[in-house]
DNA sequence: AACGTTATTCCGTTGAGTGGAACATAGTGG
DNA sequence: CCACTATGTTCCACTCAACGGAATAACGTT
């Protein structure tokens, strides 16, 4: 599905949408108005307009001194509002102390919207060497275990539709082919996690696992990640009491409403 | 300050961003076009077009069978990249969760921006008769306990300056009145946590307590709270154990970085 | 002080957004 | 089953407001 894009638009609320979309990739980051013109392929005079709209409406700030601009309350307003109906969250919360209290590793919940997927939620541990994910960065559905956790248990119109696409890589590890992708995939399912080496992110090792309430999709993907060197000898320890943790999320989650 | 609002704008643009906040007026709930261009005073057809762009851009999502409106992932990522750059909000949740488990009613964890606040988490008890509250919705900071939290502790500059606005009630029991806000100002100053019963919404007690980092601003406020009839014996109780929640997390700020 | 860099504003042009009305699509109730 | 509403969507001519190139301002740097 390559976005229907019916119906009339008005390319300068577009525009202004890619203003803020560019905070999201930029990692929240604060940015200038010469950097965001040339990122967006627009005038400065243009995104200079745009960014004082959106700041007098609170969606951005601007930093006087660095005549910077970055996120403000009213994006995270919208954020939160969105999270509210969430509420996978606020019950795997436990889960993730837990699983990341046991491994000693960075305990993760993604949850997806179509065809991405992103962190919502992380507990990392105390230890020097530790990873951190993104929270609110959109990822496709094949590249890393939280991903191919999710792909692994849609319907199968879904991957097919998925798959016909070409797969982008992320890095030199993702998997592109369709056809080692469904391999892998197959593997998922039967051993009930996913796990990835490097896939979406180089350095970077995880294992991932659904988590399913009374729909046939999962509503989450719980993951466990952390330095690439560490999991190549993990991986087989901390599958166990990942399901453990899915599993009795799922059941609770199940029976609730 | 009534908003500097120099600087040339874009009117579509502050439409655009109208409707998105309305989604969090309406916490969230779906809307229809018709509603919105009422809700906002902008024709049905600028509305109409308006959402399409947004939802191209992934910031609405359209159910097709109730043709109606709501926020999308777009929405979500933008809120939970500001977030990532609140780390109270991780080191606190521990102390949410104890005081929530200890007193049995729900705690909240507020921060401010300018000349609002809003609650960005909160734990709630298993208890039939309980509060929560709505994530991400702006309120002002005199009506409240966590909001008289906030601003007790500010700059007395900054206090002058709120307090020669007027101060808009939120309910029959909303202080307005400068002089007595004043008053329980330096209450809350000498006892160290703010109370109110049905200030901010009627039907509501809270008491809260201001979380300090390495500014003398505080970073973020915590507050339990819950039935206004529980709350009337309650307060007493709760405030010493929130006290010392609040005092060990700013210790721990303080420290970090 | 002269320079480079970036943010901001000016201004005439025109294309894009506007709103009222027409059309389409449900859902309701007689 | 067909008016009748209420709502969502599109049309179209008008006009206003967004555009972009260039001028100006505000820095920071050497």
């Amino acid at each position: 599905m390559t976005e229907k894009t019916r119906g009339q638009t008005i390319s300068t609320v577009e525009r202004a949408a890619d203003v803020l979309n560019a905070f999201t990739e930029l990692d929240g980051a604060d940015v200038g108005v010469t950097e965001l013109a040339e990122r967006l392929d627009l005038s400065k005079a243009v995104v200079h307009r745009i960014l004082t709209s959106l700041r007098v409406k609170g969606f951005v700030e601007l930093d006087e001194e660095s005549r910077r601009y970055s996120l403000g309350p009213a994006s995270l307003s919208l954020g939160l509002t969105f999270l509210q109906k969430i509420d996978v969250r606020d019950q795997a919360r436990t889960f993730l102390r837990d699983l990341s209290d046991g491994t000693n590793e960075t305990a993760t919940l993604s949850v997806r919207h179509g065809d991405l997927r992103m962190y919502v939620d992380q507990v990392t541990p105390s230890r020097e060497v530790r990873m951190t994910v993104q929270l609110g960065h959109p990822y496709p559905l094949h590249a890393g275990a939280s991903s191919k956790a999710f792909l692994a248990h849609l319907s199968e119109g879904f991957v097919d539709d998925y798959l016909s696409r070409p797969l982008e890589p992320l890095g030199s590890l993702t998997i592109t082919d369709p056809g080692l992708l469904r391999k892998d995939l197959a593997l998922v399912r039967s051993r009930g996690y996913a796990s990835s080496l490097g896939e979406r992110q180089e350095g970077a090792g995880s294992v991932a696992a659904p988590v399913f309430g009374h729909e046939s999709d999962p509503v989450a993907v719980i993951s466990v990640c952390g330095p690439v060197e560490r999991f190549r000898g993990e991986i087989d320890e901390i599958a166990p009491v990942l399901l453990e943790s899915t599993r009795m999320l799922s059941r609770r989650l199940g029976r609730g409403s």
